[in-house]
RNA sequence: UCCUCCUUAGCUCAGUUGGUUAGAGCAUCUGACUGUUAAUCAGAGGGUCCAAAGUUCGAGUCUUUGAGGAGGAGCCA
């Protein structure tokens, strides 16, 4: 039978024979094979008695080459392990030729992030990219784990969506029209009558508004799906094509909704502080390795599992944006002027600047800030009785910054017409959202949340393309 | 989209004021090695200096344009 490396490391049965499926990582010596399959960061150490095997045979055991094999597992003389495979048998699956391999990262030794993601084909077999997709599959699961055990009903809103009434942001269009050729109105324009859907349609930005309606019958609902955004930002955050996590509660107002995603989050990081502490502690010390050759002050002031007990044992600070503005006002950068944005006054949107020092310098501690000016925010979220500020909230992470955006919904049919028709919303397009206003509305609130974003902070890399398989960025589909 | 920086061997990088045959470490190959852990030791091979144009007696080095990448900003999750 087939054991995967994982199984035989967490309960090994020494005396016992084993099959191995997986990668040679090094052969040391003409004696030792590390082997690793994937199930693990950890590698198997295979020790073969070379003079019964044939040179031929040991000469195609070589970096990168799939093998299989067969032995007793033994208590390990050597140190820096506890068990190892006797061999008795080999058999080379899939050569990796040396010649081949040099060209690629599979080569052992250290390469930079950037070169594998130029062969992020390969780049899984390191142990960097290895760790964080066990991760990142682990907190996937423990997404649904969390929801599923709280009563929540997964939807999966559309992918090609005909409304552009979202707001969020740039679109892709979707079009199975010829580009060479596209079919005319009278004025013009091109006439998506003739396209596929009737109409002109694009790829989501968002599941938001229909995880609303579905809210509204389920209660309880959340989307996890692909989001996409054709924005042209080239930052070390952002990508084109993301995971988003949204949930949606019918009956919960800003406060509830605060506590959820304060609950969610720490619930999932727990979960992979739990699962994953080997691959938790790999990047670690990869982590405080890479740092050593920073300044000091540019160095993350803990490591990183412990950067995530914090974050798990720590209330988030909530703060509201008055309060923020006034904390920003008074702060030593305000009046010294060290801000590329000076705040003035209430009202200013917050720069990335502003957000970094609440969360790095002055809190030292996840915050949400809630109750923003309604001028900076969408059309959608909720009117306080001030009329001046929505029941919105933001969660910014220490070196992340936004990971969750979220609000109580304007649940008041007259309120939200008004909002719509103030800030150029086509309520035609959106007539199905609005409708949902007349019959039984009900306070009820979200948020979406970042998967890469989530991704991010808790392997503690430091760019949104190293934690998802193949990066979507302006002017980059390759793979 | 804007600002800054980078591009030299398979990889990471050095290359002085513009000067003769472009260097190092790792990787690869060959040999040695029956307890290695990024194995070690000896030897060998390996270059379109990102591309194009220009300045110059002479360009890896200077200028212009272009391509690709990184960091930051904006947009946001």
């Amino acid at each position: 039978m087939k054991s995967t490396i994982a199984s035989i490391l967490s309960s090994p049965n020494l005396h016992q024979d084993y099959n191995v499926y997986g990668w040679v990582k090094a052969f040391r010596s003409n004696r030792f094979i590390a082997l690793n399959d994937g199930s693990t960061i950890k590698n198997l150490q295979c020790v073969v008695d070379f003079e019964n095997f044939d040179k031929s045979l040991l000469d195609q055991i070589t970096i990168g080459s799939a093998i299989k094999i067969f032995g007793v597992l033994k208590e390990s003389e050597g140190k820096g392990q506890s068990v190892e495979i006797e061999v008795s048998k080999v058999e080379v699956l899939g050569l990796a030729d040396t010649d081949e391999v040099k060209k690629t990262i599979l080569q052992p030794k250290r390469h930079s992030l950037e070169k594998l993601r130029e062969q992020a084909h390969l780049r899984v077999r390191t142990n960097t990219f290895g760790a964080i997709m066990r991760i990142r599959a682990k907190l996937s699961y423990a997404v649904h784990d969390y929801f599923n055990s709280n009563g929540f009903f997964y939807v999966n809103t559309p992918i090609i969506t005909g409304s552009d009434a979202e707001g969020a942001g740039e679109m892709f269009k979707v079009t199975n029209l010829n580009l060479k050729d596209t079919p005319k109105t009278t004025s013009g324009d091109i006439n998506f009558k003739e396209d596929f859907f009737g109409k002109e349609t694009n790829l989501t930005v968002s599941g938001q508004l229909e995880a609303e309606t579905y809210a509204l019958g389920l209660g309880n609902v959340y989307t996890f799906g692909p989001t996409f955004r054709a924005e042209n930002s080239n930052t070390s955050r952002h990508l084109a094509e993301f995971w988003m996590i949204e949930p949606e509660m019918a009956f919960c107002d800003l406060d509830g909704n605060m506590d959820l995603a304060e609950d969610f989050i720490k619930h999932v990081l727990s979960y992979i502080t739990e699962h994953c502490q080997d691959d938790l502690e790999f990047l670690e010390q990869r982590l405080l390795q890479e740092e050593k050759s920073k300044p000091e002050k540019d160095r993350s002031p803990m490591p990183l599992r412990e950067k995530l007990d914090f974050v798990i044992n720590n209330q988030f600070k909530r703060v509201s944006y008055t309060e923020a503005i006034d904390i920003l006002k008074n702060s030593k950068p305000n009046k010294k002027k060290k801000f590329d944005y000076v705040i003035e006054e209430w009202g200013a949107d917050l720069q990335s600047e502003h957000e970094r020092f609440l969360v790095e310098k002055h809190f030292k501690c996840p915050v949400i800030l809630f109750d923003y000016p309604a001028k900076i925010k969408a059309f959608y979220m909720r009117l306080n009785d001030d009329q001046k500020t929505v029941r919105a909230m933001d969660i910014l992470f220490p070196g992340i910054g936004e990971i969750v955006g979220g609000s109580q919904r304007e649940e008041r049919f007259d309120v939200l017409k008004s909002k719509m028709e103030e800030l150029n919303v086509d309520q035609d397009e959106l007539w199905w959202y609005l409708e949902t206003r007349k019959f039984g509305t009900c306070v009820h609130s979200g948020f979406g949340l970042g998967f890469e974003r989530l991704v991010l902070f808790a392997t503690g890399m430091g760019n949104i393309r190293d934690v998802i398989p193949y990066p979507r960025t302006p002017q980059n589909a390759d793979f």
